[in-house]
DNA sequence: TAGATTGTTAATCGATTAACAATC
DNA sequence: TAGATTGTTAATCGATTAACAATC
C-alpha cells in the first residue's frame, strides 16, 4: 500500500458516497459495471483503483455494498469522527454550521471561531463562538486537526496562519485565493466561481450560440 | 482552437483568479515563471495551456497582466455577466445570495427559487423568492442558463429535471449527489466531504501518528 | 549587446483502457 | 455446468516536463 496516485485518493470518496446511497436503499451487491453506469467512471478504472488497496471483490458475483463501503471508510480513516475547526460565522459559516451532511460521513464541527466581538460569545447551531485569536491554543487542548476557513478573502492567509499555529494538518478553504502552507499540511480548496468559469468556457456567447456571424467571405476568393 | 483538454480548461480559472488578484494590488507585469510560483502549476505546464489560445508573451518580458487577463475573461466568456438562477433558500442558499464573490467575475443571482410557501413572495438579498414550479418558464423568459442547486439531497434531481426544462445548459450542484442530465448540459459538484474525506485519507489515525505502535520485533531474528 | 523569457518540440512520465485468465 | 465478474497485465493514450531556438 505504497504511494497511491493522489488522483486515486480524490476517486474513493465519489466511490464511498455512491455505497453508502446504495447501502441506505438496501441493496446488498454491486459491480464495477453498476459503480460505472452511476459515476461515470470505466468499470476497468474503478476495479483497478480499488484493487491498489486489495481484493474486495468476488469473481462471477460483484461487491458486498456494506464490506466494500466498511473497506473505503477504513482506508479513508472515516470509520471516526473528525472534529473540525470552523473559522468565520458569517453567512456561509453559519450555513456550514448548519449543514447535516457531515454527520454521517465522518467529520463534525466542534469549534467555532470569528474576529467580530459582537459574534464572539453567542452560539451558533448550538456552539459557542470564540475569539479567532484563541485558536492556536485550543485546537491541540481539543486535539483538532482539521479546519475550514469561511472568512473573507484579505483575512485567509492569517487564520490559515492561525490554524497552522494550532497544529492543523488539512484545511478545507472557501476563499478564492490560494494560501500558503507548510508542505505538511494539506489544502482543499472551495470556489464556486472557478468551477462555474470552467463551466461558461463551453457555454458561448449570447442567447443560443450566434457566433457566425459576420465572417468574410472566404467561399468566393 | 479545436478540442481543447478539459483539464487545461480547468486551470484556466486559476489563472485568472491570480491576475485578478495581481491587476487589483497594480501589478502590470508577470512571468510563467511567477505564476509557477504563486499556483504551484510549472512554468511549462502554464505556458503550454496558454499557448492552445494565441501568443499572449513577449519573450524577455512576461506578460502584461491586464492584458493577458482580458484575454483569458474573453476566451472563458467572463467578459460579460451571467445572470443564474439560485434554487433553495435555505441556510446555503442564504449564503450564495449574499456571497459577494460572484459579482466581479463574471455572475450574478438573478433569481431565487424555493419550495417552501412561507418562503415564496419574500426577499432574499433584495430578490423575491419564486416558487421552484415555475422554474420551467421563468428562466428561457430572462434568458437564465446557469442554475444553481442548494436544496437537499431528496429533492437535487427533481431540481435538475426542472431547471434542464428551464433550458439550462450549466449546473452548479451542491447536493451530494450526481445529477442524471442530458449531455448538453454541464454539471460541476461542490461537495465538501468528498474534499475532506480526500484529506483524512493523509491524515492517518489518531493524535498525531502513533501507528508504530506494536510492531512484531523483526531486529532481533 | 547580454539577459531574460516566451512558444514549441520531443522525450518522459503516468493514467486509462482493453482484454483475458482465474474463479466464484 | 454455464454465465458472470473480478483482479491484473500489457497496450494505448494523453498529459507533463525538459530543453532550446527564437526574440524581445
Amino acid at each position: 500500500m505504497k504511494n497511491i496516485p493522489d488522483i486515486v485518493i480524490h476517486r474513493l470518496p465519489i466511490y464511498l458516497r455512491a455505497l453508502d446511497l446504495m447501502a441506505r436503499a438496501g441493496q446488498d451487491i454491486t459491480s464495477s459495471q453498476e459503480l460505472s453506469d452511476r459515476l461515470g467512471i470505466s468499470s476497468a478504472q474503478i476495479r483497478k483503483d480499488l484493487s491498489h488497496f486489495g481484493e474486495f471483490g468476488k469473481q462471477g458475483t460483484g461487491y458486498d455494498v456494506e464490506f466494500l463501503r466498511q473497506q473505503l471508510r477504513r482506508i479513508l480513516h472515516v470509520d471516526r469522527v473528525w472534529d473540525m475547526a470552523l473559522v468565520g460565522a458569517g453567512d456561509l459559516g453559519r450555513a456550514l454550521a448548519h449543514y447535516r451532511g457531515f454527520k454521517n460521513r465522518g467529520f463534525r464541527i466542534a469549534a467555532i471561531f470569528d474576529v467580530d466581538p459582537e459574534k464572539v460569545g453567542k452560539e451558533l447551531a448550538g456552539i459557542h463562538i470564540e475569539h479567532v485569536s484563541t485558536v492556536p491554543e485550543a485546537l491541540p487542548k481539543r486535539g483538532i486537526r482539521i479546519g475550514i476557513i469561511a472568512v473573507p478573502t484579505e483575512a485567509a492567509q492569517e487564520v490559515a496562519d492561525l490554524l497552522v499555529r494550532g497544529g492543523v494538518q488539512a484545511i478545507l478553504n472557501y476563499a478564492p485565493i490560494r494560501l500558503a502552507v507548510p508542505e505538511h499540511v494539506r489544502v482543499e480548496y472551495i470556489d464556486p466561481v472557478i468551477a462555474l468559469q470552467s463551466m461558461t468556457y463551453y457555454l458561448g456567447n449570447e442567447g443560443g450560440e450566434s457566433k457566425t456571424a459576420i465572417q468574410p467571405n472566404e467561399c468566393s476568393s
